[in-house]
Formats: C-alpha cells, sequence, structure tokens
DNA sequence: CCCGAGCCTGACAACGTTGTCCAGGCTCTA
DNA sequence: TAGAGCCTGGACAACGTTGTCAGGCTCGGG
C-alpha cells in the first residue's frame, strides 16, 4: 500500500516550505509570504502566530524560488586571476563592500590565467543569473558576453580592457606608472635597465612592458634583448632570467620587475649578490618599507580599483543609461630606497 | 554570418527559455532540455537543429528553476572574516580548488569578525541554498543553525569551533604551536616575555594565550601583568602597546605576537629601535625570510586547513555519514633569527 | 437597517526547469 | 506480414515563491 510521502521539517534532507508555515500557522499560504518580506496588511495577532510557527519549524524562504519569480538574484559574480594573490585580496573585498552596501552577495571564483576557465566561470555565473558581473579577464575574446549584455547584465571589467566587445573597463596607468618607474631609474643614473615581466597577451603586462620602452626611448637608450625577460613568472625561471641579467656580457645595473610576485623573487635574488643592484617593481608589497634596502615600487591601489568597478556596476544596475566607459586610475611612486641606488658596475 | 537573433532575445532585460529554444528549432520542450543536459535519446539531427537555436539565441540555462527542481544547487557558501587579510586569500582559494574539482561554485562573504553579520550572511546562504557551508566563525553560539544541519547543509566549520551545536571543525593546533614559540624565546635564555594578541573571546587567541601561559608556567615563569595585551589589533594601539612593554619598570626582552597583522606592526616598532629584541611570530609572513634579523614564526598552513575543510565537507555530501569531528593540524616552528636574539638588557 | 469603504486574507496562476509517462513510428524476427 | 520491442519526442505536473485579484469581514454613515 503505497502511503502518502510525509512533509515535515524533521525528515533529514527536507526543508519547510511556507506551505507547511501556513499548515501549522492555521493561515494561508500568501499571508505567511507577506509576513516572511514584511508587506503590509497583516494583523498583530496573525503575524505572531506565523513568526512562531516560523521559528518553530525553522522556516527559510528558498531564494531559488524567489529569484524565479522575480527575476533578481541580488547577487553578482567577481571573476579573478587568482584569490590568493595579495593584489586580489583588497580588491575583492572592496567589491564585497559595495556590493553588500547594495545588499547583494559576492560569487567569486579564480580563472587561473586560464581563458577557458574565465568563459565557464562567466558563464556558470550567468546560469545563476547573477545581477551582474565583475572581471579580471584572462582570455582576449569576450564576444560570448554579447548575449548576456543584451540580456541585461550589468558588466564591468578590471585590470584589463575587454576583447572585442564594448563594456566599462577600470584600470590602472599601466603605461605610465611602468614609464615613470623606468624614468625614476633613469634619472639616478642608469643606463643598462632590465626588465622582467609576465607574457605580453596579457594586458597589464604588456602595458608595463610598452612603458619600459617609452621611458628608455625617451631617454635615447638602446635596449638589448638579454635585458627583457617576458612570460616569466614562476619563480625559478625568473631566478635564472635575473641571474643572467646581472651576469651577462652586459650586465644590467637595474631591473625594473612588472608584477608583485616577480617582485619578491628579485629582491630575493638580489638579497644574495654582494654588488648592489637597483630595483623598481609595479605593485607595492608587504613589509617593503623595512627591507635593506626598502623597496621602491609603482602602487597602485587595488581597493580602489575594486570599489570603483563595483559602484560603476551598481550605477548600470540601477537602470542610469551610460556608455560604456574607460577609468584609468593613477599609480603612485612610493620611494624607499632600492629604486634610488646609484649604478654599480 | 549569425543569424539574428528573434524578438525574445533582443528585447532588453529578457533571455530566452527553453520554450523559446524549443519553438525555434521546432522540437518540444523537453528535448531541448535533453540536449542542453546531454542526456540520451535524441537524434544527432535534431540535436544539431536544436544546437543551433540555442547559439542563435544566445540561451543559456536559469539555474534558479533547475535548482528549484533538483534541489542541489551546486554550491557552497564561505564565511570568513576578510578576504582582504593575507591568511584568508590561500584559504579561500584552496577551498574554492575543492569546490571546483567537485563541479561546485564558491560564495563567499566577510563577516569582518561582527557575530551579528556571520549570521546574517550564513543565514543569506541558506536562503539560497548552498550544498555546504564553510565557516570561519566571528561569534559564539551557532545554535542559528540547527534547523540547517538537520535540514542536511554540510558544514565544517574552520580555525575556531561552533558553538553550542555539533559540528566538524578544521583547526590549527593553537595552543601547542603558541606554546612552542614561547618556549623557543625561553630557550633562547628570554624570561621577560611580552604577548600581544587579539581579544580573548576569539578562539584562536585564546588558544594563543594559553600557550604562552603554559609555556611560562612550564619554564617556572611568573608572568607580569604589564607583559600581555589583549584584544589589541589596531596598528596604532598594538604600537602603543609594543612601546610601553619596551620601555616599562620591567622592560621585555622578547615579544610573542599572536597574528599576522599584529606582527607586522610590531616589527614596524622594533626597526625603531636599537636595543636588539627577540621576536616569535604566530602565522608566517610574506618576505620574512628577507628582512634583518629574518622573522622567527609559527607557521599554519592556511591552504592546507582550507583544503581540509573542504573535503571534509564534499565527504559529508557524498552522504557518507560520518559522526562531527575535531581535525587539528599541527603548526611549525620556522626559525629566521629573530626568535634567536639572546635577551639585551 | 442597509450599504459602501476599507482592511485582511486566501485562491490561483506564473516563473523556467526537470521527472514521469505515454504515443507513435521504427526495426527486427518469427 | 504481424507482433514485439526499441527508440525518439512531447504533454504534463511539480518544485516554492510572489503578483493579482476577489471574497469576507468590520465599521461608520446615511
Amino acid at each position: 500500500m503505497p502511503q502518502t510521502p510525509l512533509r515535515s521539517a524533521t525528515r533529514y534532507g527536507t526543508r519547510p516550505t511556507m506551505k507547511d508555515v501556513a499548515a501549522r500557522a492555521g493561515v494561508g499560504l500568501k499571508t505567511v509570504s507577506r509576513v516572511v518580506n514584511g508587506e503590509p496588511g497583516v494583523t498583530p495577532e496573525t503575524e505572531r502566530r506565523v513568526q512562531e510557527a516560523i521559528d518553530a519549524l525553522g522556516f527559510r524562504r528558498n531564494d531559488s524560488a524567489r529569484v524565479l519569480r522575480k527575476g533578481r538574484t541580488a547577487s553578482i559574480g567577481l571573476v579573478l586571476e587568482d584569490l590568493a594573490d595579495p593584489f586580489y585580496g583588497p580588491l575583492s573585498r572592496s567589491v564585497e563592500e559595495v556590493a553588500r552596501a547594495h545588499g547583494a552577495l559576492l560569487i567569486n571564483g579564480s580563472s587561473a590565467e586560464d581563458p577557458e576557465r574565465e568563459q565557464e566561470l562567466v558563464l556558470a555565473l550567468c546560469a545563476r543569473r547573477v545581477d551582474g558581473l565583475v572581471v579580471i579577464p584572462a582570455g582576449d575574446d569576450h564576444r560570448y558576453l554579447e548575449p548576456e549584455l543584451k540580456a541585461g547584465v550589468a558588466t564591468v571589467f578590471v585590470d584589463r580592457p575587454a576583447g572585442y566587445i564594448d563594456a566599462d573597463v577600470v584600470l590602472s596607468d599601466n603605461f605610465g606608472g611602468a614609464r615613470g618607474g623606468v624614468a625614476h631609474l633613469i634619472a639616478h643614473g642608469h643606463r643598462r635597465i632590465g626588465f622582467i615581466g609576465d607574457m605580453p597577451r596579457i594586458h597589464t603586462a604588456a602595458e608595463r612592458l610598452r612603458g619600459y620602452r617609452a621611458a628608455m626611448e625617451d631617454a635615447g637608450i638602446p635596449v638589448a634583448d638579454s635585458w627583457m625577460s617576458l612570460g616569466v613568472t614562476d619563480p625559478e625561471r625568473v631566478r635564472r632570467a635575473a641571474e643572467e641579467m646581472l651576469s651577462g656580457p652586459d650586465p644590467v645595473t637595474a631591473i625594473f620587475t612588472a608584477n608583485n610576485r616577480v617582485t619578491v623573487t628579485v629582491i630575493r635574488v638580489l638579497a644574495g649578490h654582494t654588488r648592489r643592484v637597483a630595483l623598481v617593481g609595479f605593485d607595492d608589497i608587504e613589509l617593503a618599507d623595512l627591507l635593506q634596502p626598502g623597496v621602491t615600487v609603482v602602487a597602485q591601489d587595488a581597493a580602489d580599483i575594486g570599489r570603483t568597478a563595483a559602484e560603476r556596476l551598481f550605477r548600470q544596475l540601477d537602470g542610469t543609461q551610460v556608455p560604456p566607459e574607460r577609468i584609468e586610475l593613477p599609480t603612485r611612486l612610493i620611494t624607499r630606497g632600492s629604486g634610488e641606488l646609484p649604478p654599480a658596475d
């Protein structure tokens, strides 16, 4: 004899619904909905009964159903490269703060610099119907986002511009910052300056390289190929690249490192050398002021970038129709010693 | 040339549904569902037609509806204290990796060490019907989670145990680590050792304080109140606390700092002093090896903690019924110089 | 005493998807 | 050639919530 399946809050894996609450409180379904959402038109006495039933059953509204009905999820997605990177922690946090101020949750994922994984993540977020997306692109073609944009998913790119689509971007002045950092070294007498950076297919890496080249050209210094190391980020290879620049036939007297991870590795390499080599790094690093010498850096404000992007995102969501814009935030040269060392041959 | 999408896809704010796809492909609704989910029983020819319609319309499955039907969201929630803290970045990342391996997305939020905000976040995540929760508790009463546990939401606490409920915990051996770190200082001849830590209502802070006390007691050293600073974390007050310990009537010759932020601040304070004061910190910090002297720390492996917790979570989700457990991971003393300085009066 | 206004309340449809079940057409074999 | 079995496709209900709308009640005024 098949018996009617019992719906109760105590059965493992089953959650009470508004219907259950309504039954227990002896009211209609809609009344429960009203209480849960704080809508007007419910007697205090009825409200009390409903609230009691809610507490007794441990009812929590099912937001999936709610979203299905209402259309908005009150959540935004953040796709970045690596949550563990000290640059992205503060960025992520500031995006979260803005989201929170707008009553939204943050879903985030790391692309690990893999374009395919970026797309996979973004599409998963779209399937969840996030209201908006903050994307730090790994790939360089974002046409797959066209249907989403058309459907009204607010989107802001960060750190690097989107490929083949027209969307908001918030980024640092990578070119100007790098150019300024290298010019700083030149102003302190250096002419043989090394550059170690990421793959030029990454926008920031390319821009910073361009800044390096521009500064050198401004000063009329021809750049030797052996001074440049591109697409090298893992510590062992950075180490080798730095050693080569320092010991080659035409050794550099200063190095410009194009991101925080490279900077840290190079600091380690230089610590093992007696010759004083000047260093300017892109991105600030913690404790940089306490090293001997202090590390001179071109700093970008991750929290500010994140905040700016998120605020832009919510402006889109508020319905204000504004054409896509490119917002470039300035960088700041922080001199601490390593960038002011004179050339030592 | 791609075909022009039909009306429903082009109307702003409206997304195509399976119904739209079915209409365009000239098939039934369920057939589209089958194609989207890779279910068997569809002719290659039909599948092609459906796929074409999907691409043309830019259709993306609505996961809210899917979740409503299926019950599982394939997402887990992570509530931590502050995403911007260098300890939580790697932790968060490793949780994400495990989640990804299980096909789940990660939703995370920062409690900012505020119990109310923790609860608010956790309940919001439950409303989204996350399959599981990883929580770094800010509060000390988690009975509000009882209905969720009963409903089968997998839950693992990290870094600190849950209050008043029986749940999995993954944490470091805070007591043993601190005790070992302080014993290390004692072994190097120190007797007047300062302690600067967070509020004792935070479990880790309390445990580390207990470790400090135990080590001192083991060595038969009575502890002066003026050597201890509790509940102080903002840099300015930590700075003042450290200065007082160093210049008081009974000045310390060594300091044990109970978390990474405090350690960094104290390093700055000590850098301004000529007297060499020994230092051991709880939590590793980047570049600690390059400072003069290198910073000796009691290190915990954030990534390992996160991974362990997440794996435990998915074991719960896989249906394996295991009683709640407390998993304590060992810490590691890394000697780099600052902890081996002799006492200097 | 009756009627309308105003307030509570609940029945019902809809959101977009998936599970169930059945129909129709095909192949294969006896 | 008929019957059995298989394969493909589609109709329909259900998931839990919210918006719409209408019904019933109370109360005050005519």
